[in-house]
RNA sequence: GGGCGGGUAGCUCAGUUGGGAGAGCAUCGGCCUUACAAGCCGAGGGUCACAGGUUCAAGCCCUGUUCCGCCCACCA
């Protein structure tokens, strides 16, 4: 890494590590807690300790880190705070599996030694996931790393529940909730996913009690009959306006209960009749509590049947239900058996049927919370960027119901809730308390419930900065400047935290709220184990690097579009780099002082374009960046790279740079060295955001740059704007010049003639001005035309057996004296007359038509006006060559 | 049952106030031209899903149809 020529190819593992080492070591993402400069924070969306990297994660973490490179190039003091998230359920189920392949279940070690299990596992393997971000490049600011179960952000735990608590806000009670049996805890409604199932429609007779036949109800879950202690129907059905009975008979349990009336009876279901089960339906319940039900409790919360169910007390949930409909058969009561395809939840941790249960838990009532989250969106107090996402976040907001927040397992912070043993009475406090309020006892026990893991990742933006402490972190940072995550959070911790943060501080959390889409395969499938189609992205790195990588998931990143990944794609990426090294690596072999850049109107014509091309760049990939257009901002850069500096600019130089030693030639030489020294030098700084490592190794080879990239100015702030400004002369200059040469170039492609041969060229331009510009820079265009002559003339004769080409401004003739084939070259110039007819056709119609003159506006007409007149000249010219070439035949 | 996104070249996708349809990859032809064959030069290829409408002008705006994908929802 030390010679001065840079190796041949780019060899991302030499460099990656020794340079993230160098920016961790030099401190360069480490945030300013006291500053002057702009504050800019990111919070990270911690991963899961439990997290092996995965795509999402490398999408997300690679656009953080380019909006905060980007910042800090733009001289903000930029804070990215990192951390983990306990994930309650996910976790205990891993370290549950570790136990279980030791023989070993967590309740036989007990809660506290298990807790201690999680702790050292978390040590063990807790740092995996940091460092799979670091291989990233992740510039985030490692020293204040934080985690959802810190001391830190248990005090912070506590101190919203108890202030919830006290505001009424939080409150415990017996409601139908969701039971994983598998996990043994409750879920809040975000935590069920539902899948539709092809499962059964059955159909079964309660008969009245006095004996004038029977109602049939229908029901997917058969099992919870035995719970049932109603029968519904609508108060207007008139099927059932002549019965008799106001009591049926509960098959199988021999037990009577009520038909009761209620207009929530979908009449046009079935028959009619609904099965009533308060403890284990939402619907149901709420039924029951209108009609004074009682409440059975017929499924465990470990999936087995309890003694409510009589017989059929100890069975499995799903053998009850094959056994309940045995038993009906038997009994003659089932009337028939429908398929019937209906939406099942499942636990989204480990995937079993979720069953809705009576349970007393603990909730947060969202709905005042809710509303200020709506507001702050509504009116712009936070942008979520793309903008469709508002509907969904406003629907979700609109329908919010209670936030089941207790859960049954032992990993999480325990609720700050303890109960006296003598008198009952319930104490809410951070502290711990030692005797009883109520009656002064000392025998307190703490609810063992923990918290839903995303209670405390609701916090995240505050409690990492320190608070319930006022800190300087917090007045820096607080509130976020934006917030990167996918959708698939929005509602389990965007909202969340959009709720707290306005509650607890007064202010949203985030300015912005970027939501970024899903990471697919290639053909646009879900990446999943059981598919077999995920893609590892430490495999990806290791082998295109990680440059190629990150450079590759933004020039994907259109907004509200997934992003296709395969490891083709990071290939073509990785072509990228290496080119940019090879130009980095040319430029040095010339490069071997630092310069200054001399003044504008003294640079050659092709160092003026570039420089302005730069700028232009420089602009539009600020512009993207601004907008969160990621793949714009890298289509802008890459274009520029590969094809303006490149193909052209580095093309164009050579000749100088081999230019003989003398003094005027020494003069050019070096000014045009200083401009490809500005340029290469901007160019790194403009990409490194995007592809850091391979930026930093160009910089550390480059004369006259010291310290890290990280430290470098963005190009269009420094003082003196890098020397770059928009040259539109040089441009239209340039442009001339590269269309007469890609002119040429299309001939000798069309016509097969061999790159080594060395072909005359003429160029007819009625434009005194073009004429003089293409004859200032003959030398060049002869070089990169590969000509033996160039003539530059203002009109005149045409050459005979010549190939043209028509630009804009001038005609260019190629004569192929005895070597023009006339038949192609006719066909050549045809086809483009034809084109040329069809586009001035178009142009013809507008003109022709008097509405178009008469109500577009007048710059509209203009450029119609001229478009028609060029189309008319290239037609006519094109006539002529084709005449004179048919002459020739 | 509601809601959202998408249908543009063979493939993957850009296309930001409506004004001559683009890129990358792939394909074809020619090149070892002293940074790069992980390269250079050139070429071909599109009824912008379909049908209407608004407009001087529609890939873009409106209506309808259709096909994919996703999210939300307590109809047994």
């Amino acid at each position: 890494m030390s010679s001065d020529i840079l190796a041949k190819g780019y060899e991302p593992k030499e460099v990656e590590q020794h340079w993230y080492d160098f920016w961790q070591r030099e401190g360069l993402f480490s945030a300013k807690e006291h500053s002057e400069e702009k504050g800019y924070a990111i919070v990270i969306p911690p991963p899961n300790v439990t997290g092996v990297l995965h795509m999402g994660h490398a999408l997300n973490i690679t656009l953080q880190d380019i909006l905060c490179r980007y910042r800090r190039l733009m001289g903000d003091n930029v804070l990215w705070m990192p951390g983990t998230d306990h994930a309650g359920i996910a976790t205990q189920n891993v370290v549950e599996r570790k136990l279980a392949e030791e023989g070993q279940t967590r309740d036989e070690i007990g809660r506290e030694k298990f807790i201690e299990r999680v702790w050292q596992w978390r040590e063990e393997s807790g740092s995996a996931i940091i460092n799979q971000l670091k291989r990233l490049g992740a510039s985030c600011d490692w020293q204040r790393e934080r985690f959802t179960m810190d001391e830190g952000l248990s005090i912070a735990v506590r101190k919203v529940f108890v202030q919830l608590y006290n505001e009424n806000l939080i409150y415990q009670g017996n409601y139908i909730i969701n039971w994983c049996p598998r996990c043994n805890t409750a879920l809040s409604d975000l935590e069920v996913e539902h899948e539709d199932l092809n499962g059964h429609l059955y159909h079964i007779h309660y008969p009245f009690t006095d004996g004038s036949g029977s109602i049939v109800v229908a029901t997917t879950r058969p099992e919870t009959m035995l719970g049932d202690t109603a029968v519904a129907i609508h108060p207007e059905d008139e099927r059932y306006q002549d019965i008799t009975a106001n009591e049926v008979v509960l098959p199988l349990m021999n037990k009577t209960i009520p038909i009761i009336r209620d207009s929530y009876v979908d009449m046009s279901f079935g028959t009619g009749g609904l099965k009533v089960t308060p403890a284990h339906d939402p619907n149901d319940f709420e039924l029951g509590k209108r009609h004074n039900l009682d409440e059975v409790k017929v499924i465990g919360d470990d999936g087995r049947m309890t003694e409510n169910a009589g017989k059929f007390q100890g069975l499995d949930r799903f053998e009850c239900r094959k056994a309940v409909v045995e038993a009906l058969k038997q009994e003659g009561l089932l009337e028939k058996i429908e398929d019937h395809l209906h939406g099942v939840g499942h636990c989204y941790r480990c995937k079993s049927v979720v069953e809705p249960n009576l349970s007393k838990q603990w909730f947060v009532s969202v709905k005042p919370l809710a509303q200020k989250a709506l507001e702050a969106v509504q009116q712009g107090d936070t942008r979520i960027i793309p903008d469709m996402w508002k509907n969904t976040y406003y629907e979700w907001l609109n329908n919010i119901r209670d936030w089941c927040i207790s859960r049954q397992i032992w990993w999480g912070h325990q609720i700050p809730a303890w109960t006296c043993e003598d008198c009952d009475e319930m104490i809410v406090a951070t502290e711990t308390p030692t005797a009883c309020t109520q009656c002064g006892g000392s025998r307190l026990v703490q609810e063992s419930d923990v918290l839903d893991t995303w209670f405390s990742s609701a916090l995240w933006p505050f409690s990492t900065m320190g608070w319930p402490e006022n800190t300087p972190l917090l007045n820096t940072f607080y509130p976020t400047a934006t917030l990167v995550t996918g959708f698939d959070i929005l509602f389990f911790w965007v909202a969340r935290m959009m709720m707290m943060g306005l509650h607890f501080m007064r202010d949203v959390p985030f300015r912005d709220v970027y939501i970024h889409a899903l990471v697919r395969d290639e053909d646009g499938q879900k990446m999943s184990k059981s598919k077999g189609n995920v893609i590892d992205p430490l495999h990806t790195i290791d082998q295109f690097g990680t440059d190629a990588f990150r450079f590759t998931l933004a020039a994907f990143a259109a907004q509200g579009r997934d992003v296709r990944m395969s490891e083709n794609r990071v290939e073509g990426y990785r072509h990228f780099i290496n080119k940019l090294w090879n130009a980095a690596r040319f430029s040095l072999m010339h490069l071997k002082e630092t310069s200054e850049l001399p003044p504008a109107e003294t640079l050659a014509l092709p160092d003026r374009w570039i420089l302005s091309r730069l700028q232009a760049t420089a602009e539009a990939a600020k512009e993207a960046l601004d907008q969160y257009r990621f793949n714009d901002a890298a289509g802008t850069l890459y274009q520029f790279v590969w094809h303006e500096f490149c193909d052209w600019y580095l093309e164009v130089i050579k000749p100088v740079l081999y230019l003989e030693a003398d003094e005027s030639n020494d003069t050019r030489r070096k000014s045009t060295l200083a401009v490809l020294e500005q340029v290469l030098q901007e160019t790194i700084v403009l990409l490194h955001p995007f592809i850091p490592f391979v930026t930093e190794e160009i910089w550390s080879k480059l004369p006259g740059t010291t310290g890290s990239i990280m430290q470098a100015t963005f190009p269009l702030l420094t003082p003196d704007n890098a020397g770059l400004h928009r040259d539109e002369a040089a441009e239209a200059q340039m442009n001339l010049i590269m269309d007469v040469i890609t002119g040429i170039r299309n001939i000798r492609g069309e016509m097969n003639l061999a790159p080594s041969m060395k072909l005359a060229a003429l160029v007819q331009s009625a434009s005194d001005k073009n004429r003089s510009v293409l004859d200032a820079h003959r030398d060049l265009i002869e070089n990169i035309a590969r000509l033996s002559a160039l003539d530059i003339m203002p009109s005149g004769e045409r050459p005979p057996s010549a190939a043209t080409a028509i630009i804009s401004g001038a005609t260019v003739f190629v004569p192929l004296e005895g070597v023009l084939d006339v038949a192609k070259e006719t066909e050549r110039l045809e086809k483009e007359l034809k084109k040329i007819g069809v586009e001035l056709s178009k142009v013809s119609k507008k003109l022709n038509n008097e509405d178009f003159l008469g109500k577009a506006p007048a710059d509209v007409v203009e450029k119609v006006k001229e478009k028609h007149q060029q189309f008319l000249e290239k037609q006519q010219k094109l006539q002529a060559n084709l005449e004179r070439v048919r002459n020739l035949a």
